[in-house]
RNA sequence: GCGCUCGUAGCUCAGCUGGAUAGAGCACCAGACUUCGAAUCUGGGGGUCGGGGGUUCGAAUCCCUCCGAGCGCGCCA
């Protein structure tokens, strides 16, 4: 108990901070960042002595961890790379630059290895550099401005309003959340949406479903509900909702006319329960995109979107080939309008209107798109089922298409397949009938097992690969479930801090930030031990991988970064059972200890950082 | 028949947009609790990256071609 230690801990702390007041810029935080900085430098200086050639193209230049440890700490391809244009071998290249880079502070060695690989080493001062940059930058460590203000429209679930969100909406859902997560904290302008298909056939099959349940409310004998209506019960709310509000005055009158006012009760029902149910996941959208307003609204805005087309040549009429492969009952041979998607990387062209006179769904997705591109969005993204996968480049040609007919500066459109998703329950398959109406809802999974679980395992996989979801699993205590192995690291942490104020007294408990305050100013050079260092290294990358995944659209990889790094911190403190001398806490050295408190500070800071984006609680304790 | 997404250890999967001797977990075998949480950790065996060509200094990664799996294939959304 050495209050005085603390005290100059925190004097300390205040001292760095004075050093430097500017905002953390990418390279103080991302060190990979400012030795790519170095390396260009050493390539500068060489370009200075007149051994490469001036204005040489450095952009391919990477530098990153290798794969062996053995070979240090980071390796830069920079001689590889330049050789080429340099007009000399790698190697020699590659000694020349490395005898730059040994002259920098941080770097401990650098040698030359392969076929041109510059292996360098850096000194303990660099880690703890970035250890103290995690301490200082706290919630705000790996934020990065990539993304420089991009405006970006994430599209995600979208389900129907026909009914509840089942299980497979899950997916979608948290992976468009976190993604939109990663992308804000990179430095996009994000805007998270849903487009509600609340046009066509399907929402006019929801109105008769919900009129068949009113009539019910009102003491009619329904029978069975019919072939090609929606069975479940999940509209008999809705049908109750409806006699309450009209009685029966609905009843008697021919369909025409009832039956957009159903539709319009029952869709804004649906999405009531569907927003609900999101919100159980934590799943909050900026915007409910109705499908209909680009028809009903005050412009018809896909009518437009079509003659738009039209002038510029992409929309013709004419006749398509019957489709390949399995026979279509009433294929008809005639002339229609046709979006030319050929010339823009489909396969056929597309119909716009159907054989009523209507706008195809496609037709009303291309004027979506526009009023996206119309509302800035340079950037969009969608996140679809693998059932639409087939859809992919139909959409990527029309969003062509519409820049160039609005002559958008930028319009990229990236669209994100995530995989079905495999329900079991220790092991076995969770049966479910759609036919009657049976699904699992995607509220009962999250009731049964929770949001963490749910939003984690969801996010624990590349989107475009299948996913086993076992009920049974996911809840299980142990390093089986990764979700547990992760939030017990923090928890762990988070009872070592908590334990430490034995050693360290006025270590403050709640605010995390005065503590990473205080714990930035401890002797951080003691920590020496390979396992320290390891988890220093391991801090340090975060950055890196988070501009990574943003860049990528990938939010799958900062949960397995947050597994090595649980796995990390689990495997010291287990090191701290066979060598006492190694544990965090310190009875009779205070210093240490506080060195090893900005450790865990710093492994707390980051893992919480990462479930923050992933959506996922970090729990002080585990119960 | 065509298109899309995949194929990596016995199983489930990573592999940082082309880097070095391909990595985790489970399972299997052998070990570590008078602890700051053993709900954890340490070590071991296990591979023709579906097959075959090509591109280059270098390929699990990019191209071609077979094999196999899932999804989709006018006027459904």
């Amino acid at each position: 108990m050495i209050p005085k230690f603390a005290r100059e801990c925190a004097a300390r702390a205040c001292e760095l901070r004075n050093r430097d007041t500017s905002l953390p810029t990418m390279s103080d935080q991302n060190i990979f960042a400012a030795v790519l900085d170095k390396v260009r430098a050493a390539t500068n200086a060489l370009a200075a002595d007149g051994m490469l050639p001036a204005g040489i193209d450095q952009s391919r230049i990477v530098v990153e961890p290798p794969r062996e440890s053995a070979h240090g700490d980071m390796a830069t391809n920079a001689a590889m790379v330049l050789a080429k244009d340099a007009g000399s071998k790698p190697r020699p290249l590659a000694e020349a630059i490395a005898a730059k880079l040994r002259g920098d502070e941080l770097v401990a060695k650098a040698e030359v290895a392969g076929p041109g690989f510059i292996n360098l080493t850096l000194k303990p001062a660099a880690w703890i550099d970035a250890l103290r940059a995690v301490l200082t930058t706290g919630a705000n460590y790996g934020r990065s401005d990539i993304g420089q203000g991009t405006a970006v429209d994430v599209e995600y679930v979208s389900a129907n309003p026909t009914g509840p969100l089942h299980v497979g909406h899950c997916r979608g859902a948290v992976f468009g959340d976190a993604l939109a997560n990663l992308l804000a904290f990179s430095g996009f302008e994000v805007t998270r949406e849903y487009y509600i298909n609340d046009a066509g056939a399907q929402v006019d099959a929801l109105a008769r479903s919900a009129f068949l349940r009113y009539r019910e409310a009102l003491g009619e004998d329904i029978g069975a509900i019919p072939e090609g209506l929606y069975p479940g019960d999940y509209l008999k709310p809705v049908g109750a909702e409806l006699a309450t509000r009209d009685g029966a005055s609905l009843k008697d009158k021919p369909e025409t006319e009832w039956l957009p006012l159903v539709r319009d009760r029952a869709i804004d029902m649906m999405m009531a329960d569907i927003r609900n149910d999101l919100r159980s996941l934590n799943v909050v959208h900026d915007v409910f995109f109705s499908e209909r307003s680009l028809i009903e609204g005050p412009r018809d805005q896909v009518g437009e979107t079509i003659a738009a087309l039209r002038r510029a040549g992409y929309v013709y009429e004419g006749r398509l080939a019957p489709p390949k492969g399995a026979p279509v009952e009433d294929w008809e041979d005639r002339e229609q309008t046709l979006f030319r998607a050929t010339d823009f990387g489909d396969d056929v062209d597309r119909p716009l209107m159907k054989s009523d006179g209507s706008y195809t769904y496609f037709a009303s997705d291309i004027a979506y798109h526009k009023n996206k591109v119309d509302r800035g969005f340079a950037s969009m993204i969608d996140v679809w089922g693998a059932d639409h996968g087939g859809y992919v480049k139909r959409v990527q040609a029309a969003v062509k298409a519409v820049r160039a007919v609005t002559q958008a500066p930028s319009a990229e459109l990236d669209i994100k397949i995530v995989q079905l998703v495999k329900l079991l329950r220790g092991g076995e398959p969770v049966k479910m009938s759609k036919r009657a109406g049976e699904f699992v809802t995607l509220r009962d999974v999250v009731d049964e097992v929770g949001k963490d679980p749910v939003r984690f395992m969801m996010l624990y996989r590349k989107n475009d690969a299948a996913l086993d979801f076992d009920l049974a699993r996911v809840i299980e205590q142990s390093r089986d479930n990764p979700v547990f192995y992760v939030q017990y690291g923090h928890a762990r942490g988070q009872s070592i801090l908590r334990n430490a104020r034995e050693v360290v007294a006025d270590l403050p408990s709640e605010q995390a930030a005065a503590r990473a305050f205080l714990l930035a100013g401890a002797p951080l050079e003691r920590l020496e031990d390979s396992g320290e260092l390891a988890l220093m290294r391991r801090l340090a990358l975060y950055p890196r991988l988070i501009e990574a995944a943003a860049i990528a659209h990938e939010p799958h990889r900062i949960a397995f970064y947050l597994y090595d790094l649980a796995s990390d911190l689990h495997a010291q403190w287990n090191r701290g059972n066979d060598a006492s001398y190694l544990r965090f806490i310190i009875q009779n050295d205070p210093q240490m200890t506080m060195a090893r408190l900005a450790l865990v500070e710093g492994v707390v800071t980051v893992l919480a950082s990462g479930l923050r984006l992933l959506g996922v609680e970090a729990p002080e304790e585990m119960r």
